[in-house]
DNA sequence: AATCGTGATGTAAAGCTTTTCATTCACCCT
DNA sequence: AGGGTGAATGAAAAGCTTTACATCACGATT
């Protein structure tokens, strides 16, 4: 025996597919009596809509697609919440995928959307990815995508973001205001587009403070926990050791840190570290993280409405949200500016 | 001008729909230059299927539904992982829907699924949850659900976990064998199943070696960091003081150790702390957390495979996995047992 | 040469809902 | 009493795809 359609419940309740419909969608138009007949008659069957009939009229799904390169990164816990209450407030459904940054997952979502399964798409992930090779996507270009956090070089993509350059610049600021004068900055995948701005951020601060910048100063790593602790490897065997550290995420400061800890250096005293992103654990290690705090909920309440506007034929520019220093115990002044 | 449909593509090629549809899934049946002039069409008018289209005629989504009550909580990450693995070898899309614990949002994904946008569902959440309230759910049952991690006392659901009780039992008894006699307990809320489970197990472990059991080295808390915290305080008010906590999950773990560390008190020379679930946090915190880890990759995958046996119709029965005790920097023997 | 088989393609129905337009009916007003 | 008004409901089309079945052509077999 298989579902219910609306057929069977008109005909339990004596009246037409067409009736049915309108008591489940405009209650207020249907006689109070009818109504009632029909509902028992829904309660009765057990009867749901079929969304497929339903998307296939309508020709929209009342859902939002978020695609996040790695659901395990709990930097974007907080941009969904975001995402997810003005999805709610609008009558979207917030549905999430994640690709793990495999290219056969990627395009299993972007077809999702193409398919019309999602109304839009919101894109936390690489903006190199897929998205835009897509044959088509940007000739039809009738399918609303806004990206988060991410500004690649895609212009004619709606963004979110912050300020990266002057974000990682502030960070590094701070430690020079400090006393430190020796900095060493540990990067992210250097394909990444955040990278190469906070990267800049960083030279760009050195460079204003009249500080001289040397190559092995700049440590590689991929914003993996594991790449932190290979950091801290290259930093005990440079030559000219540096005063403090910023780092391109928490995650990599905080395997930094970790790594430190087993080799008895302590933070902040033998060398400041400074994060990015302020993540979920910033607050709560050990020494706790001083970072640069992205308003995450806010970019993803921001980026929702962005992609709402766009659904509704607007035509909406980009947004760039402010960043905050948070000074916590991971950082201190050097023995000289004390 | 709206989307291309199959109907347009067969016009420009010169053929009827059904051999467009042929091409797209059965390409071998259908004479190679057909195909190519097909192909052809299909890449200059951009086509797509239209999966509402193409759902409501084949009674399937090829959506698998996962539902998570909190996606900000990093445990549900690696379940995810491999939930993502078996369901793409499945030729399944995953998509997550994130309930943060709000009744009108479960209420959503329930509706989700019994709409028939997905084929089936896999519970992260509460089983208490709405899920079992939907009129009909049960009545019908034809909609393939399997819970994962938490088994309630809806035994009528397919569900995956570990023995938690077992497990509990055995963090405690690993402190017991390190010298602890006075081994408190930070518990989850109370309302979960879970906490009521790693609850016993604490007590049988501690009765099954003799040792006094004392209502106020029972703390609660609820799975945050910040009542990991607040337990701590509780724990400074303590007139017997304990030399070990065995706490209900890592979250809270950290929270009490770092607001031990604040005051002074060292882990683990001062108490040693267990916590519970093996997060990827609790290797790179200080100190590196001992902990009970549940095989969540394999948790993930085996739930998969449990829908999509009861997709086709077998009869699978619930399934428990093994736990395994990680020993870290977070314990240490008694000086009695050294 | 007639028949059969086979491979390739077309036809048409089914899947379920929303929505426009038409119809019916009751009631009111003049 | 007749026409008009408005509310309530019904009939039917449209939305797009898959698939069972029919058709057709052509080569092979006997």
């Amino acid at each position: 025996m298989s579902r219910p359609t609306i057929e069977d419940v008109a005909r339990i309740a004596g009246v037409s597919i067409a009736t049915v419909s309108r008591c489940l969608h405009l209650p207020d138009v249907v006689a109070p009596n009818t109504r009632e007949r029909v509902l028992a008659a829904v309660r009765q069957t057990g009867y749901t809509l079929n969304a497929a009939a339903q998307s296939l009229r309508q020709r929209r799904s009342n859902t939002v697609l978020v695609v996040v390169p790695d659901i395990g990164n709990t930097f974007f816990a907080e941009i969904l919440g975001g995402i997810q209450q003005e999805a709610s407030a609008a009558g979207l459904t917030m549905l999430i995928g994640d690709t793990g940054r495999v290219k056969a997952r990627e395009d299993a979502y972007v077809r999702y959307l193409l398919n019309g399964r999602a109304d839009g798409a919101l894109l936390l992930a690489d903006p190199q990815a897929a998205w835009f090779d897509i044959p088509n996507v940007n000739v039809l270009g009738i399918r609303p995508i806004v990206t988060i956090s991410e500004v690649g070089p895609h212009q004619q993509t709606i963004a979110v973001s912050i300020d990266n350059e002057a974000a990682a610049q502030a960070a590094v600021s701070h430690l020079i205001a400090q006393g430190h004068r020796l900095i060493a900055h540990l990067t992210g995948p250097l394909t990444n587009i955040l990278t190469r701005q906070r990267l800049d951020g960083y030279r760009r601060a050195l460079a204003d403070a009249g500080l001289t910048w040397r190559q092995d100063h700049e440590l590689p790593g991929d914003f993996g926990v594991a790449s932190g602790r290979a950091a801290f490897a290259l930093y005990r065997a440079l030559d000219v050791k540096p005063t403090a550290i910023f780092c391109a995420n928490d995650e990599t400061a905080m395997g930094f840190i970790s790594s430190a800890h087993c080799a008895g250096v302590i933070v902040p005293r033998d060398i400041s570290v400074v994060g990015f992103d302020d993540i979920h654990f910033a607050q709560s290690y050990i020494p706790a993280l001083t970072t640069v705090r992205q308003p995450r909920a806010e970019m993803g309440a921001t980026a929702m409405r962005l992609l709402l506007s766009i659904i509704a034929n607007e035509a909406p520019a980009s947004i760039r949200l402010p960043f905050e220093l948070v000074l916590r115990d991971s950082t201190a002044a050097t023995f000289a500016a004390r």
